[in-house]
DNA sequence: ACCGGGCCCCATGTTCTACT
DNA sequence: AGTAGAACATGGGGCCCGGT
């Protein structure tokens, strides 16, 4: 009983610390953390543990749930001061790591990208954070009408699964908001690199993201009609292609193979190749189900001779 | 009981093909 | 006709399991 007395003591500032996190990333073991950085004893802390993961699930359960979901309707992503996150919601993760039975929501719940939690910089008041979170939390919550937590299998997603990434399904609110969500997404993979000489003198640009490069060669393919009319998923490489990729003839598949040596890190001082060798693990998943049972049986001399030598290419 | 390590998944961008 | 999955890069986060 004394515990539930020192927990709830700490309702307040429970309710302060996830108001000011992410809550896309906080996790209740975060939060125990930050009460015990804040000078809270950790024994007691720890001896309360599950009281106050329960607690705090409850206060995160509150922020992610607004009480009214009658402005499910859609909130102008450009007006007012809406953050800047992305519609991710499902803030998962510590609802996850508090109740592990509970299984988290079929899908995983993409990562945010906000102000790291604590930011001790500038300081609203628990209103104001309270009320801006709140707003962030409900368009959170627009998108996901997640039935249930409680159901569903904890186990993590299986492998068959593979990347589900695109899933552009346009049917249902959850296809849209992941595709917001999507473009939200800034990752490393948005993030600038520095192009090697030919690359840049190719693309024009002496920095460029990876997804950007990449369509900037298609563009480019598509305007010189460079692809394989045989099978259009190959690029015919004309001179300055082949003054990038070094071949004349690539599947589009590995065309981000062959651009990784032409990236480097802005950290970077040396170009990330290091051509890979062609390592005993690696499994030949790659070829066996993708290029090879697709080819017509009339292509398949053609397709196999080609992509042996692309092969010979990669790992030389 | 708790902590830490390791594994797995997902994010973007592209196009094509196979399947439903 | 529409959708999913195929490769590929990197980094981070979640979850599970084992060790202390």
């Amino acid at each position: 009983m004394s515990d539930m007395t020192y927990v709830q003591s700490l309702l307040p500032r429970i309710r302060h610390i996830l108001s000011s996190s992410d809550l896309s990333t906080v996790s209740a073991k975060a939060v125990r953390k930050e009460l015990i950085r804040q000078g809270e004893d950790e024994k007691k802390i720890k001896a309360s543990r599950e009281e106050l993961d329960e607690q705090i699930g409850e206060i995160y359960e509150q922020l992610i749930s607004p009480p009214d979901d009658t402005s499910s309707e859609d909130i102008p992503l450009n007006s007012t001061s809406t953050p800047t996150i992305p519609l991710s919601s499902q803030p998962e993760p510590l609802s996850r790591k508090i109740k592990k039975e509970e299984p988290p929501s079929p899908e995983r719940k993409p990562k945010i990208e906000r102000e790291p939690v604590m930011a001790s910089g500038s300081r609203e008041t628990d209103e104001q954070m309270a009320i801006r979170l709140q707003r962030e939390f409900d368009m959170a919550a627009e998108g996901r009408a997640r039935p249930s937590r409680s159901t569903a299998t904890p186990a993590r997603k299986k492998k068959t699964i593979k990347r589900k990434s695109r899933v552009r399904v346009g049917s249902g609110d959850e296809g849209e908001e992941r595709g917001k969500k999507r473009r939200n997404k800034n990752s490393v993979f948005n993030k600038e690199m520095i192009l090697s000489d030919s690359l840049a003198a190719f693309i024009g640009e002496p920095s460029l993201s990876r997804p950007q490069t990449v369509k900037r060669i298609w563009d480019y393919v598509k305007e010189n009609d460079l692809q394989d009319q045989g099978d259009k998923r190959y690029i015919l490489c004309d001179d300055r292609l082949k003054s990038v990729f070094h071949t004349d003839r690539l599947h589009m598949f590995t065309m981000n193979k062959l651009l990784v040596p032409h990236f480097r890190d802005s950290d970077d001082i040396i170009y990330k190749t290091e051509p890979r060798p062609p390592s005993p693990d690696v499994k030949p998943k790659v070829e066996t189900s993708e290029q090879k049972p697709k080819i017509e049986s009339s292509q398949v001399d053609e397709s196999e001779e080609e992509y042996d030598s692309e092969d010979a290419y990669l790992y030389s």
